[in-house]
DNA sequence: CTAAATCCTAGTTAATCTATAGAATTTACA
DNA sequence: TGTAAATTCTATAGATTAACTAGGATTTAG
């Protein structure tokens, strides 16, 4: 499941995708466009602003506005800022790879193999939905 | 990510299907043989058994053993008997379908589309993957 | 009757998620 | 140069959940 946070994220990147060329959108014109706490939208923008999705102008007529193109933005990497590990288990993830603490003898655990296969396929299936993608509709 | 006891119930299936057939289990040797707590072990078997996976035998030299085929319990299922959705958000769900509180206007929400392709994909894949295509590795 | 197992309910602890508060900083412009 | 309006930063509150743990009730074999 998602987190509100990554939920939230992928709403404001759909609202300033939907923007004109050059427009920046205020915190609180995302909020009430799409909804979300504004603010807790304030951190999920600085928190997009720190993975580079968005950049932002300060002071007076300041806002946030995309820096990158909204056929680059998957889900799949909203998913790694906010939500962490695509993987089912971190033995099994290829950016948040740990190993299992409770696989004593064997070097992979019984579940690692299964689990990897399910990662491709989510990953791939996930770095197809973008934010261009959710706009068409 | 999977929960622990989602893990630990994959384990514990594992465990269960490598047994000789009529073996029963005590739950203290899938404990010891997988690598679980064992308190927390009994409670998990106790839904996979409401589940329908395992049953048991009560009383002295009892436990627990498969009465579903190894070949027929998916990671589909053991992830929605303990970790609910496949689904990313609930309105993408099948069998745990809520309406997403923060779409306002619209009957459908801008990301639900996009999330049931994921589901749909996310659904296949696990459905593939089996307690015995675990088991024979 | 007793030992050994499952079954059941509750509670505990720690972490995490979802937000809110409030002040510091930056900027446009009158 | 002052002020309004925005982002930025840090802290924290409150609720929920996850991961166990405890202890006793129940069942069964011998």
């Amino acid at each position: 499941m998602l987190s509100h946070k990554a939920k939230y994220a992928l709403k404001a990147l759909l609202y300033l995708a939907e923007q004109d060329e050059n427009h920046i959108s205020k915190t609180i014109e995302i909020a009430d466009g799409a909804n979300i706490p504004k603010k807790f939208l304030e951190q999920i923008l600085l928190d997009l602003k720190r993975g580079r999705f968005v950049s932002s102008k300060q002071g007076k007529f300041g806002g946030y506005y995309l820096i990158k193109s909204k056929n680059d933005i998957t889900l799949a990497e909203i998913h790694r800022l906010f939500d962490g590990a695509i993987a089912l288990l971190p033995c099994a993830s290829l950016n948040f790879y740990e190993p299992c603490a409770d696989c004593k003898t064997e070097s992979e655990c019984s579940l690692r193999h299964g689990l990897m296969i399910i990662r491709d396929e989510t990953l791939r299936a996930m770095q197809g939905i973008t934010i261009a993608s959710l706009v068409k509709k």
